[in-house]
DNA sequence: CAAATTAACGCAAACGATTGTTTAAATACA
DNA sequence: TGTATTTAAACAATCGTTTGCGTTAATTTG
């Protein structure tokens, strides 16, 4: 096996110095036609290829881009890393992924290798448990682009990219209304995580705007599992006055409604509505196909890889930091639609 | 701003050369205890943390072990990523991911890319596209430890983790038949597919096993969406024989067979068994539960990742290449429990 | 007690590129 | 023809570490 060429090789090969190969590859204009002509020839002769590393070292340019997220399997996140690469790769950087596991420590511990790593800039969905932002402090001080997406801190000053999430659950509850559902409860997860406490609004602002009363017996709070959604859905429908449709901030609680149901033998969508949100379980699986509002995970991991390399490109400009929106979509299915029957 | 401490830093702040900072840093035998200890101090002070750019270029050894794979949004990869990334962590390297979207030219590109950021390792699992292999031969030959999971090249001599696709599919035949059914159709992804291949094999021994004749109408390869499985059990169904049960080497044509059925109002388990492969989907969201063979992708990732980093501890030692075989499970739910009916 | 060993650290050359500054050759202009 | 200007390429420093080797002082040995 022999050593793989680098710079010097070649350039002695030429007989020119380094630097000019280094220029004629970058097409430097102080480089003649000719000159360059000759150095492509030969690198392709000597199957020469730049390291990356010492260019890096050099120059300072890191080639990396670095990821972190809670975790990667899952439909929502392996969607956003799709779609993250798909626009980063042919910028010709590449990505290094992380995962903080929910855990703070770790997420820590992911900042201080990337920035070690001397990575170009940051993309973060932060873990449940960070609520102090030092870690991310620290790489804004570090001069490295920090880019937070779904899972945001709102105490930062960063570009993010986020679920419409009050919108969300705002248009699942209209289309309950619509569909004749007026006793509309709301099973939410823990309320201090932004997307939960958003969708929360959501559907207090589309109960004031079609005039229905907000029933503090209807909206339970910080359920997380398929069957504590199980279990408060008994609740519900044991208690004196049993709402008539269930509005799930997630897929998995929409589950342990279904099963719920199901046990009773109670219909959907005929006697109970119900809509799940994330559109993050194969929904149409099951029966009846579930409601659920659809995320778009792909486009949010491309728009903040594309406002990353914007960044980039131009590092200098120093642009006030924005908030992307992403408008989600609600996905009419069986559980939820009353008036009118769909095929399936 | 001000900037990032160096080596130099610090050697300066105690008044010592930068040999004995980076020695005490990694705990060389030849620095003493107390300089150790105040070398250890100045850093806290100083805030430093060692440039890795600079250490892999002069050391040579990489900080980052490099992944291929097709692509990352599906149940099965990322749950291999999941496996990999846990197990590379606490190793202190970091994980550089590429998709090849299935294609040979990106795939080969992303093996470039790996080689001139001077990765570690490669983790490949390999496109559909990949016939040749000499992309992979370029790793060997950078003497860069190559391993490949799931999808493999079998012309190529490197450690393996796969599937026993075989004994998969051997086991799920067996099941049905132990339940009873006998005419048994399989429907089957692209034959030239290395996994389809074992999944064929694995029905083929099964019903030699037990004295079943392998009825050629009831074999069809090359199906690959749900939509083409519907179609072909529709025609599994008209047909002079009709099959008692059927196997799907992919749960995606699992979900075109029990729409089929459900269409025809055909009874599943009771007349005709349905077993998936994959356990890729939510099998237990359909009616009926889909039986599967789960793949615990989780333990192929770790795994390959744990030989790899076991490769990169010794890496003088030269052992011959092995191939890992992960045992997969039957999921048994209801599509194929035709004897004893489960609670669900 | 001189010689040999050892412990602890400093010196300076790498690693492979990039890039500001010079230099030499070629061209332009008067 | 001689000087100014442009063009093309060479020179050499540099990025932040690691590491082979040399040096010094302290310790041990015969």
């Amino acid at each position: 096996m022999e050593k793989k060429a680098n710079i010097i090789d070649v350039a002695r090969y030429l007989g020119v110095a380094t630097s000019t190969v280094s220029r004629a590859l970058k097409d430097h204009p102080s480089i003649s036609a000719k000159t360059k002509k000759l150095v492509f020839n030969a690198v392709r002769e000597l199957n020469y290829s730049p390291n990356k590393i010492a260019a890096n070292l050099r120059s300072g340019n890191g080639t990396a881009i670095g990821v972190i997220i809670p975790k990667i399997n899952s439909n929502f996140m392996s969607n956003c890393i799709f779609g993250i690469e798909n626009v980063i790769y042919p910028s010709g950087y590449n990505l290094i992924i992380c995962q903080s596991t929910e855990h703070y420590e770790k997420e820590l511990s992911n900042v201080k290798t990337l920035i070690d790593s001397q990575v170009s800039g940051i993309l973060i969905s932060v873990s449940n448990e960070t609520v102090s932002t030092g870690h991310l402090a620290m790489v804004k001080a570090n001069n490295i682009p920090l880019i937070m997406f779904d899972r945001i801190t709102e105490s930062l000053q960063v570009d993010c990219i986020v679920n419409d999430d009050t919108r969300g659950a705002y248009e699942a509850i209209e289309h309950l209304i619509e569909q004749g559902y007026s006793k509309i409860a709301l099973l939410n997860g823990p309320e201090h995580i932004y997307v939960y406490k958003n969708r929360y609004q959501g559907y207090k602002q589309a109960l004031a705007s079609n005039n229905l009363d907000l029933q503090p017996d209807w909206i339970i709070q910080n359920i997380n599992t398929q069957s504590n959604a199980y279990q408060a859905t008994c609740l519900l429908l044991d208690s004196k006055h049993p709402p008539d449709a269930i509005f799930c901030a997630s897929d998995t609680l929409a589950l342990g409604v279904l099963e719920a149901l199901k046990q009773r033998n109670i219909q959907s969508p005929e006697q109970i509505g119900v809509v799940g949100y994330g559109n993050d379980i194969y929904g149409d699986l099951t029966t009846p196909t579930l409601t659920s509002v659809e995320q778009f995970p792909q486009e949010i991991g491309a728009s903040a890889a594309q406002i990353m390399l914007q960044i980039l490109e131009d590092k200098n400009v120093k642009s006030i930091p924005k908030t992307i929106s992403i408008r989600p979509r609600l996905i009419v299915r069986r559980s939820s639609s009353r008036k009118v029957k769909p095929s399936i």
